[in-house]
DNA sequence: CACGGTGGTGCAAATTTCGCACCACCCCAT
DNA sequence: ATGGGGTGGTGCGAAATTTGCACCACCGTG
């Protein structure tokens, strides 16, 4: 919005060269230095004395680098509180999570959300946990919901939540009704579980590689409604937390029995957002948002 | 220096019409429209609602325009501090005077104010008494010195000095060493005396017209040099102030003997200025110079 | 004296800005 | 319902401005 002038007399103020001011602000010398010239023709004023070594500035360019500065400064405060007041009122979330929140608690958080805020507009993505951590700390997502086993420098946990990984089958399951399972008591059924697309550093995968007693899986989905449609059909026993199935655990549709187990069964989801970035009004409501959704999920039996 | 655009958009908000203001600024309305459009895309928020009646101010515009308004008044307060550095250096004064004073008083106070400001150049134009006025009225002068017998409502006098006409004769005619005369003592002596060049507004033709005892002039001339030529020659008796013959007077090449009379013998010089026009430093120590000669000068006698 | 730095300029290419002619919409009077 | 008079906004070509290349002139240093 400001002429470029200001940017080129300030940097060339600051390296006391043209030419050098030039090679950091990536623009010819010439460009540089006509502007300046053409600036001092209309003051009718120096802005710098030449020197075999560069430029110094005059005592009138002192005074008017002093105007350039505050302008700059001042517009960039301007600036800020412009894009404040124009997300506020309009603008974008990018929520990454896991599927199971996109389908279990985000829904009623977003039609909580969009009460206050109808203009801000929603992307939700799923993704595998690592991916959804990568993308918050990357700034690529505003807000992330997936587990929180390890800390990352660069990702702040607003709100987590225990959500152990358990049994999901008929309610005339023979599980049915069990205040819980250890993995033994899966060994004879087959299994219906998520799967990790890249197939690396899946907390699954791993927590499934240390069991002793080994369990089958017979359908790998990542699409919630697949699994249920499976499961209903006897095809097996889903192993997923309870977060994407709350309703129909909720309706009675199936029984959630919460898994006993070190890994599977610790397992916390959490609210997160990069470190870096502000959180302003909207993607502040919308965590407190999600995270009193899930608060108010019993997620463990 | 600074981008147009804050022009445009300050009177785009003023006149709350993009074609109202391109008259005003006197471009088309396509551009005023365009700049607008592209800060607007720049910033990511809309500066104007749009209305069929014109344009209303956003709150985002209301920031922003408190901003423009801020930096071009603060440019307009620096580039005022920078034409007063800049002057103090270097600049040229218009001074324009009755003749006279070009000769009698002028060339010493252009010596002693040089000494302060050997760099500022300076232009002496001599005209008569009420084209001197004119011209300080309009700020086509910066210091006019001239006969102050009315005001003018554009013109500030800054200081003034009574310079009545009086006879000017050789030391060994009859006149000389009188204390004064009247124009009855003039009667029998052709009369040599400046010449207003567009005859009209005269203060001297006006004076004459007035006598009971009319006076006859030999030579008419606004060049003193001439004038003295004459007086010295025995053509006749000068009249004219003492200012252009100071020298000559004190010298006792010739004679000043002061005018009685209700008009010519009441005549005030003034240095002046535009009332409108400020007046630096350099200016102020010219007029400051200007009024100490003329007051140094024992012009009645 | 040569080299490596600087600021500064002529000129043509590239880019931006501007204005004309026009479109679409709105409001108001008839 | 229609026409007139206003508004903001756009396509396009001409005009103006900006930019960078190639080069000049000067200065300080080894």
């Amino acid at each position: 919005m400001h002429s470029i002038f200001l940017k080129y007399f300030d940097e060339v103020a600051r390296q006391r060269s043209i030419r050098k001011a030039a090679l950091v602000l990536n623009v010819s010398s010439t460009s540089v230095n006509r502007k300046i010239l053409k600036i001092e023709e209309e003051l009718g004023a120096s802005l710098f004395d030449r020197t075999p070594e560069g430029v110094e500035l005059t005592a009138v360019g002192g005074i008017l680098l002093e105007h350039c500065r505050r302008v700059l400064h001042e517009f960039d405060r301007t600036r800020v509180l412009i894009d404040d007041m124009r997300d506020l009122r309009t603008g974008h979330l990018n929520i990454i999570t896991v599927d199971s929140v996109a389908i279990g608690s985000l829904p009623r958080a977003i039609n909580e959300f969009s009460k206050v805020y109808p203009d801000i507009s929603i992307s939700v993505t799923t993704a595998q946990p690592e991916d959804v951590v990568d993308a918050v700390a990357m700034g690529d997502a505003d807000i992330g919901i997936a587990f929180t086993f390890t800390s990352h420098p660069d990702v702040r946990i607003l709100s987590e939540k225990s959500a152990p990984f358990g049994a999901l089958v008929r309610p005339d399951h023979p599980l049915s009704g069990w205040p819980s399972v250890t993995v033994e008591d899966l060994a004879g059924y087959r299994l219906i579980r998520t799967i990790d697309a890249r197939g690396r550093n899946s907390i699954i995968d791993q927590a499934m590689s240390t069991l002793v007693t080994p369990l089958s899986t017979y359908v790998f989905t990542n699409t919630l409604f697949l699994a249920k449609e499976m499961i209903l059909s006897n095809h097996g026993i889903g192993l997923y937390t309870k977060i994407g199935f709350y309703d129909e655990v909720q309706r009675g549709e199936l029984s959630f029995i919460p898994l006993i187990q070190a890994t599977l069964g610790n397992v916390r989801v959490g609210v997160m957002a990069s470190a870096s970035a502000a959180i302003g009004p909207a993607k502040r409501l919308m965590c407190d948002i999600i995270s009193r959704e899930m608060g108010s999920m019993r997620l463990d039996s």
